[in-house]
RNA sequence: GCGGAUAUGGCGUAAUUGGUAGCCGCGCUAGACUUAGGAUCUAGUGGCGAAAGCCGUAACGGUUCGAGUCCGUUUAUCCGCACCA
């Protein structure tokens, strides 16, 4: 009987979902282990066959954990809200719900027939009530707690209040707690909470009503009706995950994730150490009345000094300060500012906060600035140093001000030179021989090297330096040692209808959280998914989308009375808010009672392993890892890191056909490899489905599309030859795989495969649909194996391969080297298929190997030798040393350390047996010539290498 | 610019610890079987050479008895960040 996929697999598949074989619950005494996808966002295109590698291979490594024993919880669902479908439903109205449970239908059926050992009955949904009023709850639970420093967590809002009215923390503003009104202290408050609100720069486009993200914005126009784009504050929640930035540091260690991965999350968090110093203002003002401006009492003298902070990595270079620069949204520009400079100030900062955050990046090279008028007086020095205002400093970075040493920093470099500014330098590699700074072409940024010209410093290498200055600073009191990260706050806000809404309702303006015992708060049907005629977000279309306190239930918006009834929350949460706990979640995911049960995390604990792209590196990976770390503080989770060990796996990427017309006949298409092809003609991508092993098919090629019905070609050996080339996968390079294709026409078990054979997971490769052959030819190799076998002893040899198979697949399996496991098996099946006979007891071992990779064969294989319980339920082969053991090794025989010829030795024999062998061989004595080794090296069952 | 990764036949790749470079598969060549082959099987397949042999893991240099693997310099490609003081 031949190997019937068709046939096969749909039928495991049944028995699988009969028997929920893949069903997956607590138990108590039993290892556990956890092994994650990044559930998908469900597109409307479907699959293709690069969306399933990771899928495949952790569907492997499941497997092979059950083998071995473990619980293994293998969970699988939806990232389901977001823009593509309110997009489209923007375009069409059909309700994104709607489009999502069809795409969603769809996934599940191209899912399902690649065999995955998915628990579908943990499957979460972010869109669906049940699963995002755990979202709502948490985002509670942010806005109700604040970070304590001392303590490094999350505690509750309450803590705080009740230390602010006893007194034992004063506030940080001139207002005492007492002296506030309610008012003013839920705004106080708002400044702690790690949920809260603030005003945001966002791209705002007046004509489409809209916010628009960074990249829907080229130009300050709006990629969308290229309408213009303005910088715009608005109010938004934001997440204070920089609260928790030394956490989110320190956790790397503790992971096991690939190195480049870890740098990119340190990276983006940005860690740097350095020193705040305060640089006083040189005017003869008290400084309460100088807004912007703080008041420090220096050493020795008794009145306070109105002063601003700036942040520097390199306080040995503070003899070098030839200017300071604000960011233009510092707030000590209008105090400051001199009469005369004050127009062109005022113009400079309207342009620059009116510059997109694209613009200005566009533009970095170009300097930028204005002269303030007024000057700082550098604390060290007591030099008067002029003011700039410059939006190459930064306002959301460190304080927003800077002191500039133009002759250690390639910015402030720049910056001097184009505005004329003295350069002074203050480091050097050699201090012997300085030369005229004016003369450089380039700053000197390097930390190696000597102070100069530094006081106190002086002669100083640049590290010790650094440390004296900083310990300076702060015996003056004018300043103290501290780190700065570059990760900003997370802005939480989205002007847009698909996402959860927040719980939240707004009292005289100002934020209330919906009671817990409330959610969900189910998202309100709207008549338009598009903002409003005022510009507010689409759910200000919902005419029932007010908050009657009394009751506790949404109401009508008439009843809208700012006394019982409240207005609701406008925006939704973005993307990220759902996926970043959903992995808690699939712990225990129909509790209605919690998040997830203390039973449920005390037993599973953490991801064990999680696989998915390394495009999240910057994005979900430290959202979902901020967010854990919250819960931890909350006693919710148990470990601070969720997800253990971390696999990216690979983009697969497409590869092209090419057919190449011909530039003066638009009928004509050349074969690859004629002469002259290159210079006459033009590549056009044909649809890779059309084309075998690069011959085109010339008939449905013809048929393809109307412009090729006429075409005629000129073939090389009577074939056309189609070009490639390595190129994104993509529906407009007409190079896109369906795995539903695939899987009709070589079965589930052969892509599994095949995608594995391609070459290790983490890596990126093209997709080149001609090697499947191969892999589909094994199957069928090892279903024929299947059916030779016999039930007779195994012989020695069989169980010694047998052996060795178990050890490598094993190996591999651990390592994550899944294309070498498929090599193996060819390896074995066909050393197997020439034997006369084969036992059956090596077939079901090595079905058993195979299950993880191959399942519905397996199973079939393994029911076919007499069980009638699934192979998921096997036990793992375990090999025997004894078994390996060689007891011959074919050596190497080296001289000079080149290879000259194989000399066959028994495994344990000694230097000297083996060199006599060597010269009592022919070949030996040839390269010997008669001379005796200088040196020979030998290593037991390695090599022997003779240096005449 | 900064940070990270990668580079091996016509193609995807293998060589886990410094020890026979090219396993396995695709493709290609020849042959067998066949009415036929886009089925199956057998053999061959890094380059040069008639052979002996020589050369060969992006390039150059180094360490070593021995380097794809370690070190240095360079080049190319990919990814991330990009005025973060």
């Amino acid at each position: 009987m031949d190997y019937n996929f068709n046939e096969i697999e749909p039928k495991w598949q049944n028995f699988w979902r009969e028997h929920h074989t893949y069903r997956c619950s607590i138990v108590p005494d039993k290892p556990h282990y956890y092994v994650l996808d990044m559930f998908p966002y469900p597109s409307g295109a479907g699959l293709h066959v690069g969306h399933p590698l990771g899928y495949i291979a952790s569907d492997i490594f499941a497997r092979y954990k059950r083998l071995r024993g473990f619980n293994v919880l293998h969970p699988m669902g939806y990232d389901a809200y977001g823009l593509p479908a309110e997009q489209y439903a923007i375009q069409t109205g059909q309700h994104p719900a709607i489009t999502t449970d069809q795409n969603i239908a769809r996934y599940r059926e191209q899912l399902d027939k690649l065999g995955f050992c998915f628990d579908w009955d943990r499957e979460v949904r972010t869109c669906d009530p049940q699963y995002y009023k755990w979202t709502q709850w948490t985002f509670i639970q942010l806005f109700n707690h604040y970070y304590d420093k001392e303590q490094d967590k999350a505690r509750p809002i309450s803590d705080l209040v009740k230390q602010l009215e006893d007194g034992s923390i004063p506030t940080e503003c001139d207002k005492s707690w007492a002296d506030m009104t309610e008012g003013e202290r839920q705004d106080y408050l708002m400044n702690f909470r790690l949920a809260y609100l603030a005003d945001i720069p966002v791209n705002w486009c007046p004509e489409l009503g809209t916010v628009l993200a960074n990249d829907e914005v080229v130009n300050g126009l709006s990629v969308r009706g290229g309408y213009p784009v303005e910088r715009k504050l608005m109010r938004q929640w934001s997440l204070r995950i920089t609260a928790y930035a030394q956490r989110l540091v320190d956790g790397l260690e503790e992971v096991d994730w690939s190195e480049s991965l870890k740098e990119i999350q340190r990276n983006w968090i940005g860690r740097s150490e350095g020193a705040a110093v305060w640089f006083p203002l040189d005017v003869k003002i008290n400084a309460n009345v100088l807004p912007g401006a703080q008041a420090y009492i220096p050493q020795g003298t008794p009145d306070p000094v109105p002063s601003f902070e700036i942040f520097t990595t390199r306080p040995d270079t503070i003899y070098g300060v030839t200017f300071m620069v604000l960011c233009p949204e510092h707030e000590l520009i209008d105090t400051i500012t001199t009469p005369e400079q004050r127009a062109e100030v005022q113009a400079y900062v309207t342009w620059a906060k009116n510059r997109s955050e694209r613009e200005r990046q566009a533009e970095v090279k170009k300097v930028s600035g204005v002269f303030t008028g007024a000057f700082a007086i550098n604390p060290l020095t007591e030099e008067r140093i002029p003011i700039w205002v410059s939006d190459y400093v930064l306002a959301g970075y460190g304080t927003g001000a800077i002191m500039a040493v133009p002759a250690h920093d390639s910015r402030d470099f720049a910056f001097a030179r184009h505005f004329n500014l003295p350069i002074r330098q203050v480091v050097a590699t050699d201090p012997d021989n300085l030369t005229d700074p004016d003369t450089w072409t380039e700053s000197l940024d390097s930390k190696t090297g000597y102070s100069v010209n530094s006081g106190f410093v002086s002669g100083m290498k640049v590290k010790d330096a650094m440390k004296a200055v900083i310990d300076k600073i702060e015996t003056l009191g004018i300043g103290h040692r501290t780190v700065n990260y570059r990760l900003r706050d997370a802005i939480f806000s989205r002007q847009r209808y698909w996402g959860e809404p927040f719980p939240v309702y707004y009292k005289q303006g100002r934020p209330c959280t919906l009671p817990e015992e409330c959610l969900p708060l189910l998202l309100p049907e709207v008549k338009d998914f598009k903002p409003t005629a005022t510009g507010e977000p689409p759910l200000g279309h919902a005419s029932r989308w007010a908050w009657d306190e009394k009751n506790r239930c949404v109401v009508d918006n008439s009843l809208i009375d700012d006394v019982n009834v409240f207005p609701l929350e406008l925006s939704t949460m973005p993307g990220f808010a759902g996926s970043s706990g959903y992995y808690l979640r699939y712990m225990d995911p129909h509790n209605n009672d919690a998040y997830f049960s203390p039973e449920a995390v005390n037993y599973w604990q953490n991801v064990d392993l999680y696989v998915g792209g390394a495009e999240h590196g910057t994005g979900h990976l430290i959202y979902a890892r901020f967010w854990n770390k919250f819960l931890y503080d909350l006693g919710l989770s148990v470990k601070q890191e969720p997800f253990r060990k971390l696999v990216n796996q690979g983009m697969i990427q497409g590869r092209s056909n090419f057919v190449y017309r011909s530039k003066t006949d638009n009928n004509l298409y050349l074969s690859k490899n004629i002469p002259g092809r290159e210079e006459s003609t033009v590549p056009i991508h044909v649809d890779i489905n059309i084309v075998n092993n690069d011959v085109l098919d010339i008939e449905r090629f013809k048929a393809w599309r109307p412009e090729f019905a006429n075409a005629r070609f000129e073939l090389e050996d009577g074939k056309y030859i189609c070009g490639w080339e390595i190129e994104k996968m993509s529906k407009s390079m007409f190079n896109v795989q369906n795995p539903d294709d695939l899987v009709a026409r070589y079965g589930a078990d052969t892509l599994r495969l095949y995608e594995m054979f391609l070459g290790p997971v983490e890596q990126a490769k093209p997709w080149d649909t001609n090697g499947i052959e191969g892999v589909f030819r094994f199957l069928k190799k090892f279903w024929k194996l299947s059916e030779n076998c016999s039930d007779i002893p195994a012989d020695q040899e069989s169980l010694k391969l047998i052996h060795q198979t178990i050890k490598k697949i094993t190996d591999d399996i651990e390592r994550f080297s899944f294309n070498t496991s498929v090599s193996t098996f060819m390896i074995t099946v066909s050393e197997l298929l020439s034997r006369q006979q084969v036992s059956s007891s090596i077939v079901e071992c090595l079905a058993i190997l195979m299950a993880p990779f191959a399942p519905h064969i397996a199973e079939e294989v393994y029911h076919r030798l007499g069980h009638d319980t699934s192979v998921c339920d096997a036990v793992w082969p375990t090999y025997d040393e004894k078994m390996l053991v060689e007891d011959s090794f074919t050596y190497p025989v080296s001289f000079n350390g080149k290879m000259r010829f194989t000399l066959q030795l028994p495994a344990g024999i000694s230097q000297n047996d083996a060199i006599a062998a060597v010269k009592a061989d022919g070949r030996g004595q040839k390269y010997l010539d008669g001379k005796e080794p200088k040196r020979i090296i030998f290593v037991p069952n390695k090599i022997i290498n003779i240096v005449v």
